[in-house]
RNA sequence: GCUGCUGUAGCUCAGUCGGUAGAGCGCGUCCUUGGUAAGGACGAGGUCAAGGGUUCAAGUCCCUUCAGCAGCUCCA
């Protein structure tokens, strides 16, 4: 006897096979219809999969109505993409086709270049697809008859993948559409009309397995909805976050741009994207001093063999500059990073316990040689500068220094309303040889670190095994781009081995009158100042608040007869300390008003001839629009009360999840 | 680094079959002197990414390099 208990709490008792297509039409012919998949005990499965004989299990069955067969119905779409090519192209080996966050892929290895000009065939093709509404069909085979079956297909990848990576399945499942066989976890919808609106989206390389040893495959991208609306709201919404690129806005309000005879990832901070900058290392030094750092300067080359002792050189030899070899004995190296540096200054006298902790920060520019094509915008570069600090302390010290690292990173983040991140704790990877110190100096690092993570706050913590540096683990701060690629900005890391004997024997003097270990930490709340203004960009969609904008308010003059007045207001707010321009021309002020609009300047201060006659301006808020005027004085005032209160009136969410793998409707 | 796509005025882009280069915006000058998101006229501005090749002729076809974009791989 099976007993099955539905979402609204009632039950239903089977003594025959049954299966959640059966019940859905028992409910209603309408519910059967709708059926796309169901959710057995939370496991989401086909409408046709036999729920079991006997016991008790949740069911719920799942419409459009429900994300998850969002999820299942993409797969769907992406077998008829595969279908779809396999028609269209000769010698199609599969792959791999899952679902992902926002749409699906499916990899293929064949002789003809897909490019975008394929699409709308491929779309076509899918299309009548659809409109057959074949179903699919599930189908369990034996290991060795599957195995014969891919064979029989002509599917190398699917053989290789039951004979590695489903080694230990004793039977395995495909699902077949019409011609279209393909081995598959499944689920997927009935048939293949419940696939709504469709739209190819990019093709790219991919390699096989993931592994850049093995071949290159053709990846077609692609997204579906339920309905040609959800599509369409897809679609401009993707159009929204390309408009909100920091490569396009950064562009467009002059503030950063690169150029190929200087080198590519090296950015040229223009005057407006250098005063953003500037306003946040003011901000964050202040944050500094504040905390007992003490800032240090040191240069931007250092001998060889200073990275020889830290690691760093032949560790990281492949993504560094070449070395400058002034003779063979004398050769300099671009800094990868700062601490070596900041060692060498706690090493320039003896140090006390009473020293601890030594807190030395920088604003270090570091160079490293990324691949060509990993290069974008801001976000990864060649040459950034970090907002860089070492904290050197006794070992009882560590716990409390961590965490303070850490709320100094969120208070940063919280003071520019970026509170969408997550916590990443980056261990190592115990099986990768790319770690320097002892098994037991991580063991207790990342105890330590894990500890003190778990009893903060922290949102979305999660531990992932192969993220940690090569010195040592770290808690990262990722936040996510206006297309959904995440990076890393914050991170906070502890290191019991650069201080190490085999490394740079750091010592102090402890209260006992002998030498002991310091624990260095190095942080950088903001990360790199190209990729936190990138990232800000994006997250203030070039609409900075107004402590942070390059033009804080333009001062627009009503007709040229009151350009004296509206020169003696820019002087006067000039003099108040803010960033002011004056729009003078020979133009009208809506015409005025539009221009200083698209350039997002904060606020707009508009003289006429009322204005000039009683010492006022018309204030125009970016935002708000008109709020009449007031004394010349009183603007000033209020300019200057928010920029001291670094007001955060408006960001704009990222709307996009990653391109992660979903975690159904994944082949095999 | 790998695969694919792209590179034309300051910006966004058009340029047919290979036949000596175009728009809008921006910029400059002049007219207009205005009241909260585009007033008008005229004008300047190009080694078509760079180099090589095919051709009577190349922005257009081919090759190489550089750069950008998407993804993969890597990422202290």
């Amino acid at each position: 006897m099976l007993t099955i208990e539905l979402p609204d709490g009632s039950t239903r008792q089977y003594s025959q096979p049954v299966r959640p297509v059966d019940i859905a039409a028992e409910i209603g012919a309408g519910l059967a219809k709708a059926t796309l998949a169901a959710s057995i005990d939370g496991r989401v499965v086909g409408a046709d999969t036999p729920l079991p004989e006997a016991g008790r299990v949740q069911l719920r069955i799942l419409t459009k109505k429900d994300p998850e067969a969002l999820a299942v119905m993409r797969h769907s779409c992406a077998h008829v993409m595969a279908r779809a090519v396999m028609r269209l192209f000769p010698d199609v080996k599969l792959a791999f086709g899952p679902t992902i966050e926002n749409g699906y892929y499916y990899d293929f290895d064949m002789p003809h270049k897909l490019t975008e000009e394929d699409f709308p065939k491929i779309e076509a093709e899918m299309a009548r697809i659809i409109k057959a509404d074949e179903p699919f069909e599930r189908q369990v085979e034996p290991r060795e008859k599957a195995l014969a079956l891919c064979q029989q297909l002509g599917q190398p990848f699917k053989v290789e993948h039951i004979e590695t990576g489903l080694s230990q399945d004793p039977t395995l499942s495909f699902y077949r559409q019409g011609e279209f066989i393909d081995l598959c976890r499944g689920p997927h919808v009935p048939g293949a009309g419940k696939i709504g609106a469709f739209k190819l989206l990019s093709v790219a390389g991919a390699y096989w397995k993931g592994d850049a040893e093995r071949q290159q495959l053709q990846r077609l991208y692609g997204t579906a909805f339920f309905s040609r609306e959800e599509l369409d709201a897809h679609l401009a919404r993707l159009e929204e976050a390309k408009r909100r690129d920091h490569r396009v806005l950064g562009k467009q309000l002059e503030l950063f741009s690169v150029n190929p005879l200087v080198g590519s990832g090296l950015i040229l901070w223009l005057p407006r994207g250098a005063v953003i900058r500037g306003e946040l290392e003011n901000f964050v030094r202040g944050e500094l001093i504040k905390r007992g750092y003490e800032p240090v300067y040191t240069p931007h080359i250092g001998r060889v063999e200073l990275y020889m002792t830290s690691g760093h050189f032949p560790y990281y030899a492949d993504s560094q500059f070449k070395p400058i070899e002034i003779s063979e004995d004398e050769r300099y190296l671009l800094k990868p990073m700062n601490c070596p540096h900041h060692i060498m200054i706690y090493k320039s006298r003896p140090r006390s316990y009473r020293d601890l902790p030594l807190r030395l920060a920088e604003f270090g520019t570091v160079y490293r040689y990324e691949q060509s094509g990993e290069l974008g915008g801001m976000t990864r570069v060649r040459g950034f500068t970090q907002d860089d600090a070492h904290l050197f302390c006794t070992e009882e010290q560590v716990a409390d220094e961590f965490r303070s690292c850490l709320e100094m990173t969120q208070f940063v983040l919280k003071s520019l309303g970026l509170d969408d991140y997550r916590v990443r704790l980056g261990f190592r990877d115990p099986k990768s040889d790319k770690y320097v110190g002892s098994a037991e100096s991580w063991e207790r690092a990342e105890r330590a670190l894990e500890e003190v993570c778990r009893g903060m706050n922290l949102p979305r913590l999660d531990i992932e095994r192969g993220e940690a540096a090569f010195y040592g683990p770290k808690a990262d701060f990722v936040v996510a781009d206006c297309l959904g690629r995440e990076w890393q900005l914050g991170t906070v890391q502890l290191d019991y081995n650069l201080p190490g004997a085999e490394r740079f024997g750091l010592e102090y003097i402890g209260a006992d009158n002998t030498p002991h270990r310091p624990v260095m930490i190095h942080r950088a709340p903001l990360g790199s100042m190209e990729r936190f203004i990138g990232v800000l960009i994006e997250h203030f969609a070039g609409a900075f608040p107004l402590w942070l904008a390059p033009e804080q308010v333009r001062v627009l003059v009503v007709s040229e007869k009151v350009e004296a007045f509206g020169r003696q207001v820019e002087q006067r707010l000039r003099e108040a300390g803010l960033r002011v321009t004056g729009d003078y021309r020979a133009e009208k002020i809506g015409s005025k008003i539009r221009d200083a609009q698209l350039k997002l300047v904060p606020y707009m201060l508009v003289c006429g001839a009322r204005e000039a006659e009683q010492g006022t301006v018309a204030v125009r808020d970016r935002i708000e629009g008109d709020l009449g005027a007031m004394p010349v004085e009183a603007a000033v005032d209020k300019l200057l009360a928010e920029v001291a209160a670094k007001t955060v009136r408006k960001v704009v969410r990222s709307e996009f999840g990653g391109q992660k793998k979903d975690a159904s409707g994944t082949d095999y």
